[in-house]
DNA sequence: TTTACGCTACTACCCAAGTAGTATTACTTC
DNA sequence: GAAGTAATACTACTTGGGTAGTAGCGTAAA
């Protein structure tokens, strides 16, 4: 159980994640509430979900006062470079350089934008 | 069948995808003797995954002496495109910045690299 | 013309994600 | 203490990906 293939995370699955990562804790009921899906879920359908999470590692409980409050088992930061970086050796190989050539010249970017990242690029030159 | 969904392509699919993109067509032998997996996959596997992915519509054939010849429906661009969008989309709320930020930030990345990012966020300033 | 071979067709599993209903249990409130 | 309420437990079903065996059918070779 100690390795959960985070980078194949379901897409309820990962909404559930992003809702745990707000949280220290949260019951069912506040998950299902701060759920940002298009349709409505049914409660159960989240409990379920989250009880087949925990059997896969990616959440723990504790119960108290007769209910499961739920938190992450795995931290965000792990999740998204799990599968961004799962996505870029798919796609691209694993060259970083290929997949955000091919984010910038098929996605509209701002100027800001531009900016944020020419400052990120020569700080990571610093570093080098 | 006309919108398959092209960002949740299942690993051996994009695979296939990827051989058939390297021809114009290819028979079912020659899509899996071309396939990069690990273990080596029953030739019937790849016949029936390729039925499934043209009644999805991600592939067509055409028949000549008997055997089938597959071809790509959709262009590595736009499937490249769809799953990165995806991505951005689940994990950074669709900023951009914020995806390649997180990457740099989480990978090597050398300096030829670093380079080739800096002359391309360059070219695309000059175009704003 | 029989046999072997190369293909597709058909069928059948397993597994994980997703969805949700019904049962049960325990606490709260009249 | 009966009834309502809130929670979990259990069960079930659908889909799609993945994996592959066996059947059947033409064509080519012996």
């Amino acid at each position: 159980m100690a390795k959960p293939k985070v980078h194949a995370l379901g897409e309820l699955q990962l909404k559930i994640m992003q809702v745990l990562w707000e949280y220290p804790e949260a019951t069912v009921a506040e998950v299902h509430k701060n759920l940002s899906t298009e349709t409505e879920l049914a409660y159960t359908t989240i409990a379920t979900m989250l009880r087949k999470m925990e059997a896969r590692g990616l959440v723990k409980y504790r119960i108290e006062d007769r209910r499961f409050l739920y938190r992450a088992a795995i931290k965000a930061e792990e999740v998204t470079r799990k599968m961004s970086t799962h996505l870029v050796e798919r796609l691209f190989e694993g060259s970083l350089a290929d997949m955000v050539s091919h984010l910038l010249t098929t996605h509209e970017v701002s100027r800001e934008e531009l900016d944020k990242l020419e400052k990120l690029i020569a700080a990571r030159k610093k570093k080098l």
